[in-house]
DNA sequence: TCTGGGGTCCTAGGACCC
DNA sequence: TCTGGGGTCCTAGGACCC
């Protein structure tokens, strides 16, 4: 059955330098300036403009180790605001949804979408339109790889980086063999640090030779998953796009603390206000946790101290999605765990063998449970209202001295009316 | 002084059963 | 006296991704 007619065509699309070019959005200043997004806490550069990448930042860096750069160059300095980030990808993710619904949202800046529809010689003008479409409506730039197989179109999203159309097919090219070549090993999705060691050991230092190597070996020595990425090297997929949105199975809520913290009821309060934002996120998408793990652990870069982390896990009798019980569960967790003296950096709490509420076995229920989904509800209502954490638990805190630093927030939030822009006419 | 946060999947190994 | 082996299920930890 399978003639050029019916070759899959799969497009990655991926917003350029996404979060930088948010805040250009709204910042037209910062438009040919080196510009840069920090963490949580302002603790590293996680998106960088391509001035400041010239400038030699580095991905993941620290941002007090980049400070020297950063001053002497005028690079301007975000932190990151996700719910401004996460509103201009459904936008995004909406104008692809046109071109055609067969589409996996990989990431907050990155989606697969099935060209397999359009002829070999159509499919890199789609790819141009796409382009275009997305940038006018919603002014981001994208990169967009089209190739065989998944791993393929992120090699050819790679080259379309460093293209001025930014837009790079592998369809139809012959003589694949001699772009493999000058991908480092490294750069090949599902190659990460551990396989990078082990590949440059056995000498295969690019995608060409990956490609190449015998399947038997690579299963043997390494992993379905490796093999897999050779096979898709090779143009046939093994990783299908996933189109319908499925369920999440965990749900993680953890911070760093603005500033150590060595306090018990510091912590308390923490884990309690992680519990409460898990727990109201799981309510949002109708689920129910089978247990929760509550973990914390001190810096692993500062030695004065010994390194200590440690976690526990509780089931519950029955899944939940009750705040109560979640914030009382992680609590008892929490007080096994602690040890005092020492400087802790970062607690968190993990909601997992997340499952649908209506599968809930009903057999146990009461009017006393009735009571607390209708306490839930109106928490969550009220928060959703005035703000999260309007409604909270005693346990929660007032003071939060541990809070985040955030010290750059650019303070736009496209669902407040406050932040509008105001328009002058003349 | 200051080093993010949130996911998924695979594998090895233990527990248990017959 | 002789002390198996195969199957399944679960979990912790590791590796990967953005």
């Amino acid at each position: 059955m399978s003639s050029t007619q019916y070759t899959k065509k799969i497009a990655l699309i991926d917003c350029n330098s996404f979060y930088v070019s948010c805040e250009r959005l709204f910042n037209p200043k910062i438009r040919k300036k080196p510009v840069v997004v920090l963490s949580n806490n302002d603790g590293c550069i996680i998106s960088r403009s391509n001035e400041a990448k010239t400038l030699g930042i580095k991905m993941g860096e620290p941002y007090f180790k980049a400070r020297n750069i950063i001053v002497k160059n005028n690079v301007q300095v975000f932190s990151s605001n996700y719910s401004l980030y996460g509103d201009i990808s459904r936008r995004v993710m909406r104008t692809l949804k046109r071109f055609n619904s067969e589409i996996e949202v990989y990431s907050i800046d990155e989606a697969f979408l099935d060209l397999s529809n359009f002829s070999d010689d159509e499919v890199e003008d789609v790819g141009k339109e796409v382009r275009s479409v997305v940038l006018q409506w919603t002014g981001i730039p994208t990169s967009i790889g089209i190739a065989k197989t998944k791993t393929l179109s992120k090699i050819a999203n790679h080259i379309a980086k460093k293209e001025k159309s930014g837009v790079v097919s592998l369809i139809g090219i012959e003589d694949i063999d001699s772009i493999l070549e000058k991908v480092k090993i490294e750069d090949v999705w599902g190659v990460g640090r551990q396989l990078t060691k082990f590949y440059i050991k056995n000498d295969i230092y690019n995608a060409k030779q990956l490609k190449n190597i015998s399947n038997a070996w690579i299963k043997k020595s390494s992993s379905v998953l490796s093999s897999r990425t050779a096979m898709e090297l090779r143009g046939i997929p093994c990783i299908d796009l996933e189109i319908q949105d499925s369920k999440r199975k965990s749900c993680v809520v953890s911070r760093s603390f603005g500033k150590k913290v060595e306090i018990f009821q510091e912590l308390k309060e923490s884990v309690t206000n992680y519990c409460l934002n898990a727990s109201e996120k799981i309510r949002s998408e109708s689920l129910i946790a089978k247990s929760i793990t509550v973990f914390l652990k001190t810096s692993p870069f500062q030695n004065r101290g010994i390194y200590y982390s440690n976690s526990k896990t509780i089931d519950f009798p029955i899944a939940t999605d009750n705040s109560i019980e979640i914030v009382k569960a992680a609590i008892n967790g929490l007080k096994d765990i602690f040890k005092r003296g020492y400087k802790y950096q970062k607690v968190g709490v993990i909601l997992s063998g997340l499952s649908n509420l209506e599968n809930k076995n009903n057999l146990f229920s009461s009017s006393k449970d009735e009571k607390i989904k209708s306490l839930m509800r109106s928490i969550d209502s009220t928060n959703c209202r005035y703000g999260r954490s309007a409604l909270s638990l005693a346990s929660g805190g007032i003071n939060k001295k541990w809070n985040m630093r955030r010290k750059h927030s650019s303070k736009i939030d496209t669902a407040d009316f406050r932040c509008l822009p105001t328009i002058r006419t003349s």
